[in-house]
DNA sequence: AAATCGACCTGATGTAGATCAACTCAAGGT
DNA sequence: ACCTTGAGTTGATCTACATCAGGTCGATTT
């Protein structure tokens, strides 16, 4: 079980890094810049399904992952998992903690996951004499209530296609603004968990993907979706009717 | 027509405003909480159905319900509305204009309701004085991030009884917050809206509604609820099973 | 290579909630 | 007083999705 990661391109700094523009764009000068990166610890990569923070954990830091995936999930009153947030490369995840210092959800990798671990507390102070930090922070929290509020819309109003095809669109255009493919798409998550997230069953997905496909939308094979057309996919999402 | 509101109490500022301590307790100093005072500014009452901000409209302010209720949505692709959020006095709500500078959302007044508009642009310069101010700014975000994501847990593996069950506590929850009876309350939304923002429709909002009558848990009269067995309602979202 | 296991798929059947349709009731308008 | 309108309720029927029950396949263990 020897690490796979042995060339691992580690960025030294934020400056460096390929994300920068996504990750905390602060518009920071050279020397808060090195501030920042002085804050920032960059961890050993994850392995698949460690965790990242727990549910009841007090928050401490926010994170932001540099390569893989992370899942976040609660447990609700009756013991089932529900499924918060998927994050892939670029995004910012642990802001469920802030409110009341400690972590409503608990976050896990999803495969072998790099991440940069953010401290809240020291970000702050940095805010305290750099205000533009804490404007990108509020900017960066609003930017995560528009996304929730899209899935409750897409949760509230949606057939089990819509929901599907808006996901799959949604995980093709983060990895396009990442400069990867978006029409070859690797899934890091298992069916089970596409379906929680969605309200939905495993059945309804596995049938959903296997009609997608026979529609000749996209072809399924395991985890690797490739689209092949992604209008189709847009088009079900803006009609309750659907061309057979 | 005449403004039936002749007689209403307006408070003259934050200090004797009686959800001061709800609405914005930012730990201010008498000299701070002038200059915040200083720029909300206390409008006169909307009339029922009138909007308080539109969908693509430029963002610049945020809003705090004193009196009366609000209801914000979106209308998603395909044209139809989805409500987003319900506002309650004491609640801030208009951030989802936070990360575009423009409003996704519309917001509407569900009956005659009196708010308090705070211009962003000087919250924040305020802010860059007072660091507390934007902190109490993340902390309302990071709370409004938590109620969506509550939402999203319910929306995703919820029944309509349970959906409804976790609403009117909720609603009746946060009445009681402001001091108002946590047992009888007033819906100022109609079936149509609540059904929407817990995506049923409305023929299942109102069985449910006779379902619970039929149980004793409450009684309906029209938009009147009042609220008999608290617990079962409670116990209706801790287990996928009812006692008939 | 046989057995185990877990993720995924597929078919048959069941059901919660949607849809369709008819009705009541209260509020305005003329 | 009568008509209109819209919100709400209630019943009959339909259907999308859940549930249940076998399956396949590939990875891991023995």
């Amino acid at each position: 079980m020897k690490k796979i990661f042995v060339g691992f391109e580690r960025p030294l700094s934020c400056r460096t890094c390929r994300m920068n523009s996504l990750c905390l764009p602060l518009g920071l000068d050279a020397d808060d810049l090195h501030k920042l990166d002085g804050l920032i610890e960059r961890k050993k990569p994850l392995q698949p399904r460690e965790g990242v923070f727990f549910s009841g954990a007090p928050f401490t830091s926010i994170y932001a992952v540099r390569s893989g995936s992370i899942k976040s999930f609660c447990i609700d009153a009756d013991g089932r998992e529900q499924v918060t947030g998927f994050y892939f490369p670029g995004e910012i995840f642990g802001w469920d903690g802030l409110a009341d210092e400690q972590h409503q959800n608990t976050a896990i990798a999803l495969e072998t996951t790099s991440i940069c671990e953010i401290p809240y507390e020291q970000l702050d102070n940095l805010g305290n004499s750099i205000p533009s930090v804490q404007k990108y922070v509020i900017k960066l929290l609003s930017r995560e209530i528009n996304a929730d509020q899209r899935l409750i819309a897409l949760l509230a109003g949606n057939s089990a296609r819509q929901k599907l095809a808006s996901l799959l669109l949604s995980i093709s255009d983060r990895l396009a603004q990442q400069g990867l493919s978006s029409t070859r798409l690797w899934l890091p998550m298992s069916r089970g968990e596409i379906s929680n997230y969605l309200g939905l069953t495993v059945e309804t997905v596995s049938r959903v993907l296997g009609h997608f496909q026979r529609s000749k939308y996209l072809t399924v094979n395991k985890k690797e979706i490739e689209i092949l057309n992604k209008q189709a996919l847009r088009d079900l999402m803006h009609s309750a009717e659907e061309v057979e």
